[in-house]
DNA sequence: TGAAATGTTGGGGCG
DNA sequence: ACGCCCCAACATTTC
């Protein structure tokens, strides 16, 4: 039987994994290759690079439980692998499907260079659903995620995951210590990490777990409260790396109880939406897909673009999601919106500029679901919130965080505050010391947004 | 997966 | 007792 190389890349699981079964036919020789520079900008994000260094570890542990050692490269994936197939004598190389642009653009590269006798094959795996297989009625990409969604649960169940193959180990080959990858941050700002996250295939399954019957029943209401231990799923990152995938998820909800679900499997579908508009809109982590932004009037500013990185802003809700970002490399979603809407809207940055920061700081950093949410907060996405709905921080953060939990974790200078005045602290009888004053006023920030976009929609 | 402005209604205070 | 006004409370419209 040939030789077969595993190409492992964002999904980093051995149960549910076609490409994985595929190879399994054969010996097989799994591989991961660290390839910054075919990933330009989207190369990993530090705080992915932290999550993927430890990934690696867990999966490279699952493997030699198989009697399987895991490959690490660093370089050029298409020279590498090419290499790598010549000296082997691998029939073929199995990989499950990327969506980025720059992946596919790699893919395509690799697929020419391949020695006679050895070819790429491609597996779906990280998504319920291949982009180009779903259609309007009238044979177009969905445009809007309603429909979408419809027409996803119109398709039925996805078929049941596939359990781990029997494998048999390839001929080992030289490769580099996992530390020679360099994922890990130099300086200590990860130190918290590890008290928030298990990354793996094991720690996504005891998540999924977690997670259980009575979470999802209350899901539909508790999602929105950020300061609610569970009542979000916390699998991002884990999906985001393929530690697990989406029809695990989906079958596990589903098996969870009658009630309760739909509200979970919407969002899962968000994330296949935003895999879906990035197979057909390949520049939307750069442009706006709404062509008429090109000329919206940003207004660029270190100052305001600081302030909102680093949790200080004013404004409380704002700078508690902002700061359990940089020290969890997570924020809670509900919090995501409210941020980004008061960088686009009150601060008028370019929603591109939160996209980076957000690819850099996210364990989650997603290329898809990233770059579509933006779009989505700032207005000019495919199926984007109306331009004039402008997030209030005060009432965002006295409708989802009323006892103030969340906003005291995270923000000790207004902790000591009564609820009156937790989410507008300039208005306490002694507003605390240390904390800043708002960096623009809502109703000024609002109004000039709103003037903007009028500005746009005149010029359109 | 908003918020604010504007419109409507009806109860109660008060002359 | 009656009419007038005020203003919550809720609904609708607009941004």
């Amino acid at each position: 039987m040939t030789l077969n190389i595993l190409w492992f890349r964002q999904d980093l699981r051995l149960a549910d994994n076609p490409a994985l079964h595929a190879a399994a036919s054969g010996p097989v020789l799994p591989v991961f290759i660290r390839d910054d520079a075919a990933a330009g900008a989207w190369a990993h994000g530090a705080a992915q690079r932290w999550w993927l260094h430890h990934s690696l570890a867990a999966l490279r542990a699952g493997l030699r439980a198989r009697g399987l050692e895991l490959l690490l490269l660093k370089g050029d994936a298409v020279a590498l692998l090419t290499d790598l197939a010549a000296r082997s004598g691998a029939s073929a190389i199995h990989a499950a499907r990327l969506y980025e642009p720059w992946a596919r653009g790699r893919d395509a590269r690799l697929a020419e260079a391949l020695p006679p006798g050895c070819r790429l094959s491609l597996h779906s795996g990280a998504l319920l659903h291949e982009p180009h297989r779903i259609r309007t009625g009238q044979g177009n990409p969905y445009a809007v995620y309603t429909p979408f969604s419809r027409a996803i649960f119109a398709l039925g169940e996805p078929p049941p995951p596939l359990p781990v193959p029997a494998l048999t180990a390839g001929p080992s080959q030289p490769g580099l210590a996992l530390e020679a990858l360099e994922l890990l941050p130099q300086r200590d700002w990860a130190d918290g990490f590890p008290g928030h996250w298990s990354p793996g295939e094991v720690g996504a399954a005891a998540r999924l777990a977690r997670f259980s019957a009575p979470a999802l029943a209350a899901y539909d209401h508790d999602r929105n409260l950020p300061g609610q231990p569970g009542g979000t799923s916390g699998l991002s990152a884990h999906l985001r790396f393929g530690e697990i995938s989406p029809r695990q998820v989906w079958h596990a909800a589903r098996a969870a109880g009658a009630a309760g679900p739909h509200t979970f499997l919407k969002e899962i579908l968000w994330r296949e939406f935003a895999h879906h508009l990035l197979w057909h809109r390949p520049e939307m982590p750069e442009a706006p897909l709404q062509n008429s932004f090109e000329k919206f009037p940003w207004q660029p500013d270190a100052r305001f673009l600081r302030a909102w990185q680093r949790g200080k802003t004013g404004y409380p809700i704002v700078d508690a999601g902002m700061r359990q970002l940089w020290a969890t490399g997570w924020m809670h979603n509900r919090v995501r919106m409210i941020t980004a809407s008061f960088l686009v809207k009150h601060l008028l940055q370019p929603w591109q500029d939160g996209e980076a920061w957000f690819w850099d700081t996210l364990v989650d950093g997603d290329l898809a679901a990233n770059s579509a949410s933006w779009q989505w907060v700032a207005g000019c996405g495919a199926d984007a919130a109306p331009y004039f709905r402008v997030f209030n921080p005060v009432l965002q953060g006295e409708k989802f965080d009323a006892d103030g939990a969340y906003t005291r974790a995270w923000v000790p200078e207004v902790a000591g505050l009564p609820a009156k005045f937790l989410h507008q602290p300039w208005n306490a009888p002694r507003p605390p010391a240390g904390y800043p004053r708002p960096v623009i006023e809502h109703a000024a920030g609002r109004a000039r947004a709103l003037a903007a976009y009028a500005a746009l929609r005149q010029a359109a």
